[in-house]
DNA sequence: GTCTATATCATGATAGAC
DNA sequence: GTCTATCATGATATAGAC
């Protein structure tokens, strides 16, 4: 028996996911080569293709590995609150706050590559290519429309479309600012320490978005009638 | 006198760029190759490095050749309003409206291809590639220090540290709003005519921006105890 | 399941004719 | 300023030994 076989079953598979992970932050899907790929993991170059079969089916087993976990569990977030609440309305930050904290308890996990991925996703919301796009969406539409309808219950005042406008606008905050976190020379003036502190972070970005989230509405009558 | 002998002297510059800011959005910079990039321009393949010198050069050709523009017309809009405020603080809408009105007119320009950069644009943002995140960060410098200034005129109350985080979400909001407008399937419930609407989705965007600026504190002391 | 070797084609860059 | 031809390298993918 070698001490190959030791290994857990699938650590090669592991091995390709966590260099992709890494990779494609760094040089997007088409720039990062399998080559740079299986270097990275430590493995052939040919074990890509038997494992995954492709490079593309190799960028969605990267893009599921985390993210159907990770919606899964922001719906059990919201099912957790919604069964406290025993049939009131939540109340808004709650709710905003079941969504943001998913994704920030992943930045703080550099060792498993968390924050890699979490990178790596919020430039893949803005991927024009539309097979990343379909995939983004089709991943995400559950936790959405359990979001939205949560959001409608908690506001019922708020116009639906202005609601939708709304969720777009925190979603990307959100996805902006996970993404851009250590690589924007805006905030280099912050405490480095304070950096990664996702609790710190978390009550900054709620604050601001519940506050977008419940903004006066804009005037949008007089909008048209100008235009 | 040959028919090419018309076209003004730089249109094979031109050109290029606008394959360039065309293909680098949909494929990103390393993925759109210099063969894609000369055959969507129509020119031979040896003209990037004839008039550029290199891929790279060209990467940031395309990026000043708007952004410098842009950035000086958003110092502009931020003269003028304090000129007519005659040494009075301004009022935080009139700041963001300013530094957002300026992406906005772009994103109407379909034909002249400003819509392609500021979606390029909003991608460049999160590129976590060094020598991008370079170029960037000193061609936004100057601009990014007015406008700091001017809130912190506008805002004494808000401790600096908060104003540079609620700028830092403020772009990122502007920046994947314009990034994603019309790659994400949250907002397909919209109307169509109104999705390019830059006056709608100015007011909207700027009701959401003003209200999170102006966000109540967030009981940062209480977290760093619990922290 | 992992490896080497290879097939086929694309890549950025340049030299030199026109 | 534009072209063709070419270089050395790297790309994805696969066939077949172990």
């Amino acid at each position: 028996m070698s001490l190959r076989s030791v290994k857990p079953v699938h650590e090669t598979q592991t091995r390709i996911l966590d260099a992709a992970e890494a990779l494609f932050l760094l040089h997007g899907f088409e720039g990062a080569s399998m080559r740079m790929l299986t270097a990275r993991a430590g493995v052939n170059l040919a074990a890509i293709n038997y494992h995954f079969g492709s490079k593309d089916a190799l960028i969605e087993a990267v893009l599921r590995r985390r993210l159907d976990p990770m919606n899964t569990s922001r719906i059990a977030a919201l099912d957790r609150l919604e069964e406290q609440a025993a049939g009131r309305p939540l109340a808004p930050e709650a709710i905003i706050g079941a969504f943001v904290g998913t994704s920030l308890r992943m930045i703080e996990d550099a060792r498993g590559g968390g924050r890699n991925f979490i990178r790596l996703l919020g430039r893949t919301y803005t991927d024009p290519d539309k097979r990343i796009r379909a995939l983004i969406g089709q991943l995400y539409a559950p936790a959405m429309e359990r979001y939205k309808a949560a959001f409608t219950r908690a506001l019922p005042e708020l116009p639906g479309e202005e609601l939708v406008w709304r969720m777009h606008f925190m979603f990307g905050t959100l996805s902006y600012t996970l993404a851009a976190t250590d690589t924007v020379q805006l905030i280099a003036g912050c405490k480095p320490e304070d950096r990664y502190d996702a609790r710190l972070l978390e009550a900054r970005l709620t604050a601001f978005l519940v506050a977008g989230l419940m903004a006066p509405l804009p005037s949008v009558a007089s909008v048209r009638k100008a235009a």
